[in-house]
Parts: C-alpha cells; sequence; structure tokens
DNA sequence: TTGCGTGCAAAGGTTTTGCATGGCA
DNA sequence: TGCCATGCAAAACCTTTGCACGCAA
C-alpha cells in the first residue's frame, strides 16, 4: 500500500518495507532511525518524524503512545489486525506490551457509542495495568 | 491524608490543599505552577514536579498521559472516585477530556482478568476516539 | 521546471537533575 | 544539629521547525 500522495522517495520506501517486514511490532522513532544509520543509507531524524507522521495519517502505521517523556511507539497496521478486535495492554509493572485479540472487548466500542456518544478509537488506546507475571512475582 | 514520610512543609500542603479542593479536577504541572506564582507563595517548577511525583506514588493524586509532546495530567483522586466506575475518554477531535461513570464498563475489568490474566488499572487508562459533538460537525 | 522531500541544525516544550541554600523536626 | 525540601539554572529528552539543497515527476 504505497502512499496516496506526493512523491516515491528512498527513504520512505525503504521505511515502509522495514515496518511492512515486521507487522505488528512497535518501533520508537530512534529505533528506526538506528537500524538505517547501522546499514547504508542513514535516513535523518526529521525525516522519519515526516515519513512516520504520513504514514500514521494514512491509517498505514499506528502511532501508540506509552508515557510522559518515553518516545512514542509506531507499528505497521496489517488490513487483519485493522478491526476493532485486536487491543493493547501495557504492564506499569515491567513494561511489557501486550498484544490482545478478543472478539468480546468488541462490545466496548458498541456500548461507548450507544450509551455515551462515544467512538472509540481501539486501536490509539492503551489498557494499563498488571500483568499476571508481575502479579506472581508480588 | 498527609503524605505518610518525609517533612510537612508550606509548598507540599498548599499544592495538596488546591488540589484536593478540586476532586476529578486535571491540572498540568504548569497550570499548578502559574497558580502559585500568580498569588503570594509562588512554588518553583522542580518542586511541583517533586511534590506530584511523592503524591502520585503514594496514591493521593493520579497521573494522566494523554499524549506525546503534551503535559501530563495530575487529578485529585478521591476515595469515591477510585473504584472502577470513573472512566476517562479524550476526544482525539476537540482534544475535550471526559468523564465517564459507568458501572457497565467495569465488567471489562472482570474479563480482562479472567480471560486475559491481565489485572486492569481503569484509573490510568484513556480511551481515545471522537465525541459526538465533533462526530457531528464532521 | 516546479515543488515536494531531505538533511542539518536549531528551536520548542516538558520533565529531570545538580548543587547550594533554607526549613522542619 | 541532621536531614530533607526548595529554588535556580542547566541538562536531558523527544519532537518539531526553518532553511537551503536535491530529487521526483
Amino acid at each position: 500500500m504505497p502512499p496516496k500522495s506526493g512523491y516515491h522517495t528512498r527513504a520512505q520506501e525503504e521505511m515502509l518495507a522495514y515496518l511492512r517486514s515486521r507487522p505488528g511490532v512497535h518501533h520508537t522513532a530512534a529505533e528506526i532511525r538506528d537500524h538505517f544509520s547501522a546499514g547504508d543509507n542513514p535516513i535523518g531524524t526529521a525525516t522519519i518524524y515526516r515519513q512516520l507522521e504520513r504514514f500514521v495519517a494514512e491509517g498505514i502505521v499506528r502511532k501508540y503512545v506509552l508515557g510522559v517523556g518515553e518516545s512514542a511507539c509506531y507499528a505497521y497496521a496489517e488490513q487483519a489486525e485493522d478491526c476493532a478486535s485486536h487491543f493493547h495492554c501495557k504492564c506499569e509493572a515491567c513494561g511489557r506490551l501486550i498484544h490482545l485479540d478478543c472478539e468480546d472487548l468488541k462490545a466496548i466500542r458498541t456500548h461507548l457509542l450507544d450509551h455515551h456518544d462515544f467512538a472509540w478509537n481501539a486501536g490509539k488506546t492503551v489498557f494499563y495495568g498488571i500483568c499476571g507475571d508481575c502479579r506472581k512475582k508480588g
């Protein structure tokens, strides 16, 4: 899925190929920049951010804000993932980001819309809490 | 509910009194600083952050992360609010933060715990989406 | 040729930290 | 007195922006 408008450039193509090769995997802007800095064809930080912003605007990539001061995370959004049954949970203890596929949770969207007039964007929402592993450890 | 450890100081007392007088209202660190800068007894930025950090650690105040680059929000956490029936929705269009009291949504916590082994912290989670007003406007 | 994309550097904003001073117990 | 809290300034951090140059169409 190439961008819908604007020029087709090398930086854009390589970033998209990289993200697409790791669907569902979260990358920070710095990680993406470092990935390309390591090899040939480094890409400037500003370009990283500008392309990511474009990808997000076009719905190709999702952006997740996990905390103040922390970097935002970006992940390639597959068509299959794009349905409302994909959720994210972040463990406040170990920091792990957990992916959840759950049909039941889709009911939340209906409830929020019908009862609270709010069109929920599940893809951007992160559920905070404590994962099972961390609870066992105390 | 005074802090459990450390000294009892003027800055601490005034900040807590201010937050407590507005339960459930969200303030950024800058807003709190400006509030005290306006009157007598201004409080330094570093102290604002250090006290807020302490309040959050002690559970007196809740911290909300709404976006990268945006300031974090802090709100006094009443006992009554502390139950799981208080939720937050942020409109991605107008930026408004909507408070929601909904018994039905509490079922999410049970579901996440029983089916996904995840102890959800509803107080910290923000639901992103589009509010009714903004949808009407297109 | 036209104008968008890129890179560098600098700015922007929020939050944290170092260090000397002041206040609480 | 001993130790913590405070304030100022500077640093740290992520992200955005200005500007000149380069590349796509």
